[in-house]
DNA sequence: CGGCGCGGCGCG
DNA sequence: AAAGCGCGCCGCGCCG
């Protein structure tokens, strides 16, 4: 058993330089040390290498990014904003310490454009820099998750999201390794040579076909009211413009239309405006935003890194010398279900390799698209059409684990609020939805009021329900990052200058996450560690499993590669 | 001119 | 083929 990390609170100081507060156990300060800005690298680079210390910091994007530009990482780090966000919501929480009514805390996080000046110390848009208040709030965290009665899952939480803020700060410092070489040829393959000014040419020639099959030389086609006005006028009767309406009708304009919009989203979206600006130095570093999604999923900001499509991920290449990892679980989410439900049945089904076939053996559904459809439908909150027609074969099967997100919808409708596996807490319904269901049961309520409060309240039932599956699946991956982020920084940094990464910082010259979207990681490894780095992606999902759900039977399968990174199916 | 809602579409 | 959850970004069109 390892001993306890050291803890010291980081934060300014009156006289505007930087206090280091060392705590003991209890969390009492002990003794304050004052650093220079400057020299802060560096002082914490040695107390990194003297021993395991967590760095308790007001917001880990504030103070990690230039840490890290000065070659400096850190093992662990507790953000105080992130946390407090937690604990803020947390339904299992008594809230004795005052923590919620210290609202400063709730700020967004720092803007990254602001990270620069952040430094100076001015005027600070974030929460509290200050040492004091730094400490203040830790103390009040700490006791009131003592006093919680899930602490343990709480404090795991906490220690978690806290890691995947240094993670997120280095997935943005690290980048995805990107061929622009590779990007631009597939860009030419498909739209056409750059050109100055105008669309590529074969975004014109597909228009050009378009128009001339509506027999409209005039045909917007980028303004939806216009383009959906040109296809009535030449008979094709859409209610949308969208492609799967369009894919029903048989129309010599239909075909040249799709081309049209799937070469204009290549265009506007990845083309080569975008590799302009978020490419450098062979690398695609968008910004991540660690629980900015309400369920605890990373958002990202900047770049579309959760939307890169998968037929340009051919553009994503290792340096030379080097490779890639790359590995997603396979149904992440009907796992955690079943290990959340204690659902021993659709562990069983789980089991191996394909959830989906476990499903079709246990004799729900006839098919593995059923399969999958009944599952997505019982998770998303389906009502109509095939998926909500077979999600009552699972509740037969499975009735635990479809018990357990019934029960979520149902607390939803009701107003209700429910919680993750480790504790985070859906937000109470807001005013505007309250009032609603107030003025529907109201003795005046109109039959509209009526049917608009029982959609709003199917609504957030259907959010709820998925809010526990989608937020427990985020706190694994968080686990599974967190693991494989402390096995990767174990194996060695490679001297051959031959495998020496073309651009990044320090940390990057060893095996490193290079990127994360919800249940999927890239490595990026000299390849000499590729087999080591495979083991350790393996091992920490497993470690993830057990920390969550401890002996429950569930495994978590994934799909690992090693090479170049190519596009599913 | 900027802000914002919407339709549409990419990702899990 | 699309429906049920969660996102971000694009262009358009409307508003002030």
């Amino acid at each position: 058993m390892a001993s306890s990390p050291a803890e010291v609170v980081l934060g300014r100081s009156a006289a505007g330089d930087v206090a280091l507060i060392d705590l003991d156990a209890a969390g009492m300060p002990v003794s304050t040390v004052a650093v220079d800005i400057d020299a802060l690298p560096d002082v914490i680079a040695a107390r990194e290498s003297a021993g395991d210390v967590r760095w308790i910091w007001s917001d880990t994007p504030t103070w990690y990014t230039r840490l890290l530009s000065a070659g400096v990482r850190v093992r662990r780090a507790w953000d105080l904003r992130l946390v407090h966000a937690i604990l803020r919501d947390a339904a299992s929480v008594q809230d004795d310490q005052g923590l919620r009514g210290e609202t400063s805390w709730d700020a967004a996080a720092t803007a990254l454009d602001d990270l620069d000046t952040l430094f100076a110390f001015g005027d600070s848009v974030g929460p509290p820099e200050g040492a004091d208040e730094a400490l203040a709030e830790y103390r009040r965290q700490r006791a009131t998750i003592a006093i919680a009665r899930t602490a343990g899952s709480l404090r795991l939480l906490a220690v978690a999201e806290s890691a995947g803020a240094l993670t997120g700060v280095e997935l943005h410092a690290a980048g995805l390794p990107w061929s622009v070489e590779a990007h631009a040829h597939l860009l030419e393959d498909q739209l056409g040579p750059r050109t100055a000014g105008g669309l590529p040419a074969r975004i014109e020639d597909a228009a050009a076909a378009v128009r001339s099959a509506l027999d409209d030389p005039g045909a917007s086609l980028d303004s939806q009211p216009k383009l959906l006005r040109a296809l009535h006028r030449a008979g094709i009767l859409v209610e949308s413009t969208s492609q799967w309406d369009l894919g029903r009708h048989d129309h010599p304009a239909v075909a040249p239309l799709l081309a049209y919009k799937k070469l204009m989203r290549l265009y506007t979206a990845n083309g080569w405006a975008w590799m302009d600006e978020w490419v450098r130095d062979g690398r695609f570093r968008p910004v991540y935003v660690p629980a900015g999604v309400v369920t605890g999923r990373w958002a990202s900001s900047g770049g579309g890194a959760l939307q890169i499509p998968r037929r340009l991920r051919t553009a994503v290449r290792a340096d030379p010398g080097w490779t890639l990892v790359t590995a997603d679980v396979a149904q992440l989410e009907p796992r955690v279900l079943a290990a959340m439900a204690r659902d021993t049945a659709l562990a069983a089904a789980a089991s191996g390799r394909d959830l989906y076939a476990g499903v079709v053996d246990s004799g729900a559904v006839a098919t593995r698209a059923e399969a999958k459809m009944a599952m997505l439908g019982a998770m998303y909150g389906a009502t109509t059409g095939e998926s909500g027609r077979l999600v009552p074969r699972l509740r037969r099967a499975f009735p635990r684990a479809m018990g357990l997100v019934d029960d979520a919808a149902r607390i939803g409708e009701d107003g209700g609020r429910v919680s993750t596996w480790l504790g985070r807490t859906s937000p109470a319904p807001g005013d505007a939805w309250r009032a609603l269901q107030s003025r529907a049961s109201g003795a005046e309520a109109s039959g509209g009021d009526e049917t608009n409060a029982r959609r709003a309240a199917r609504d957030r039932g259907r959010f709820t329900r998925n809010f526990v599956v989608q937020g427990t699946a985020a706190e694994w991956a968080l686990a599974w990052l967190a693991d494989l982020r402390t096995r990767l920084s174990t194996l060695a940094a490679v001297e051959a200058p031959d495998a020496a990464p073309r651009s990044g910082p320090a940390f990057a010259r060893s095996p490193h996450l290079a990127f994360f979207l919800h249940d999927e990681i890239i490595v990026h490894t000299p390849i000499v560690h590729a087999d080591a780095v495979a083991d350790a992606v393996r091992t920490s999902a497993a470690s993830a499993g057990r920390l969550l759900f401890g002996e429950f039977p569930i495994d978590f399968p994934l799909d690992l590669k090693i090479g170049p990174t190519a596009e599913k199916e």
